[in-house]
DNA sequence: TTAGCTGCAAATAGTTTGCCTGTAG
DNA sequence: CTACAGGCAAACTATTTGCAGCTAA
């Protein structure tokens, strides 16, 4: 996950203390390749400073989320993930088999978005689509998933 | 709400007893236009019945959704919403300021959708596409919606 | 009769909050 | 110095579960 800028400036730019407990979990953040739930986040936290309460964590990524640096996502299981959100927008899709999550862009789906809020008289706030897939059964060479 | 049949047809044919409980949610599901969360079904359904525990809805929704007469949505505020798994699939439009839901399909989305697994080597298994809108602030005729 | 349900209350899981101490700026 | 932060534990919200009594088939 890829902030925008140096974790110093963005504190300093949303009038934000850069704290020890916020160096460690935006930093955590940062290094993550995955898209980690507060708990997991949590937990990778505590193994760099184990006296970081979650409280500190939920309220450091709702901190980041109002400010815009953050956004929020719920893929069904009740646990709020995070990824940045200076990033260009995409969707999500969700290997149901091993839980991870492949991020990719349609300009087509999102302009026949755009036309169906239009048709109906609305406005896009935001959207999400989530794809929840599983390996093809064909065999194909390439896909680089052998069993 | 419409179950694709009697609602006593639907608990024989899953091997379920037509207990008073379920008859009641069942009904109120049937009778609902919009996606209630369990505690709001519970609510209604204590209207009519007010003997029924919460747990009664949850563990009928949940047995439900097993047998795939429901289906499960949860749009991001934490609390599980349902409706009848055997119409149509279609996707949501979400009034942010109204919080209604409208329902919509786009088989060109579907289509895009499904051109996107292959190309990654995935099958899709199901997918969730929810639009967060508002009115649109251009005034068009025809939108019945003046504030 | 009896496996399947139910109500109740207690248990979870994820997240939020109050309070009082600690510290970055 | 002092307003913003953090630790801790209690509070909350949504959902699940153990248990003992009830009932549809």
């Amino acid at each position: 996950m890829r902030f925008s800028k140096d974790i110093a400036d963005l504190c300093k730019e949303h009038g934000l203390r850069l704290t020890g407990p916020r160096k460690v979990i935006m930093q955590v953040l940062a290094e993550s390749t995955d898209h980690p739930d507060a708990v997991e986040l949590h937990r990778r936290v505590s193994e760099i400073s184990p006296g970081v309460a979650i409280a500190t964590v939920y309220r450091t990524l709702s901190l980041l989320e109002e400010k815009g640096v953050l956004e929020k996502h719920t893929f069904g299981d009740g646990r709020a993930r995070f990824e940045t959100a200076d990033q260009d927008h995409h969707d999500h899709l969700i290997n149901v088999e091993t839980g991870d999550v492949i991020e990719f862009r349609s300009d087509e789906i999102e302009r026949l978005q755009d036309e169906i809020a239009r048709q109906h008289g609305f406005d896009i706030v935001s959207h999400r689509l989530e794809i929840y897939v599983r390996p093809s059964k064909k065999v194909r060479k390439g896909t680089g998933k052998a069993p």
